[in-house]
DNA sequence: GGGTTGTGCTTCGAACTCGAAGCATATACG
DNA sequence: CGTATATGCTTCGAGTTCGAAGCACAACCC
């Protein structure tokens, strides 16, 4: 009753250096994931999804919609919220409808946003390159980035496999609804 | 109040090109992430930890201590102990205290835990297949899975700044307590 | 052996996440 | 214009995560 319980040689074999790379793709960023999310506690007192809404925000002219920011993010929209609220609880963001179209909201960092941003910055980039940019090579960088720019953009492209568009309330879900492919 | 309000020059300047690795990497790892929890809860019904603790047992013998697992997966020991909770009540998993040490609790994979595996994983392959491998030459994936390897390595060995071993109850935190490397 | 310290795991409370459902505004279409 | 549909965001409930504190057994030391 000995030896590897289960067989992979069910789809395609999949060599095993595959898996590797996605094993440790998966395991690397998590552990680096887990150690910014750690120091941007520690200092600042920020989650991960609040310092990358704050850095959107930095990086561009200080404002954004929701949508704007949940197209950026890979987050739920009402995670997205929850967050908005807490940044803006704490005074580092502000949200007013926007002029053009009442619905959409707009978030706008404030100066002490800015300043938090900014106090903590130097610390994370410290955890990274510590933990990640030190190991690795110039043509290694430029390689890594190149392949996850590849990557990404292919799963952006590329909805799912079932991106179920928002289904009418009021109306039978008979004919075809196979509209137009939805955003994550 | 217009360009960007963030000014990067605060710590060393760390060529764009070096966080453009780091965030590509990020994102790529959790577009790939979700897409992979999506489809483990669609079919299987299976959280992303629950796959990879049976995934972990089913490539050995079968059997684990919670210790082993945490060694092995990215998670607290409370977390691990909740889905664990949730495998044995879903019968994927048996859990039972270990002879030699009464501490210890031993995990097991059932005959359906196996079988829960052999049928989700097929389809898990196709996704990281579809999502991540194809978008990548042979060599690409040589060398990524040589750098994961190494990044992993690293952040394994170092303890993240802060390990704080365990503080003593009854006793004042004085003396340095610099003492064993940490797991997350 | 009895106290002290170390180790393995669980419990607990607070915080975070997600998808579904809901509300409000905007746009399309007759 | 007026109804139907699309879009932007929030609310809600259920589930998941974490670290701190706690419990139980183990190992060490005198």
């Amino acid at each position: 009753m000995t030896g590897p319980l289960i067989d992979l040689s069910g789809a395609e074999p999949l060599e095993p250096e595959r898996l590797q790379a996605y094993f440790a793709l998966t395991e690397a960023a998590s552990l680096l994931q887990h150690r910014v999310e750690r120091h941007l506690r520690g200092e600042g007192d920020l989650s991960g999804v609040q310092f990358q809404i704050l850095m959107r925000l930095a990086s561009g002219d200080g404002r954004a919609t929701m949508t704007e920011l949940a197209d950026g993010l890979v987050h739920s929209r009402s995670g997205l919220t929850y967050q908005a609220g807490l940044l803006e609880k704490a005074g580092l963001v502000t949200r007013a409808p926007s002029e053009q179209d009442e619905r959409a909201v707009v978030v706008t960092i404030t100066d002490e946003g800015v300043a938090v941003i900014s106090r903590v910055l130097p610390g994370h980039i410290d955890v990274v390159r510590r933990s990640l940019l030190d190991q690795l090579s110039d043509d290694d960088v430029r390689r890594l980035a190149e392949m996850m720019a590849r990557v990404r953009d292919h799963m952006r492209a590329e909805p799912p496999r079932s991106a179920a568009a928002r289904r009418s309330p009021s109306r039978a879900p008979v004919s075809g609804e196979a509209g137009g492919p939805a955003q994550a």
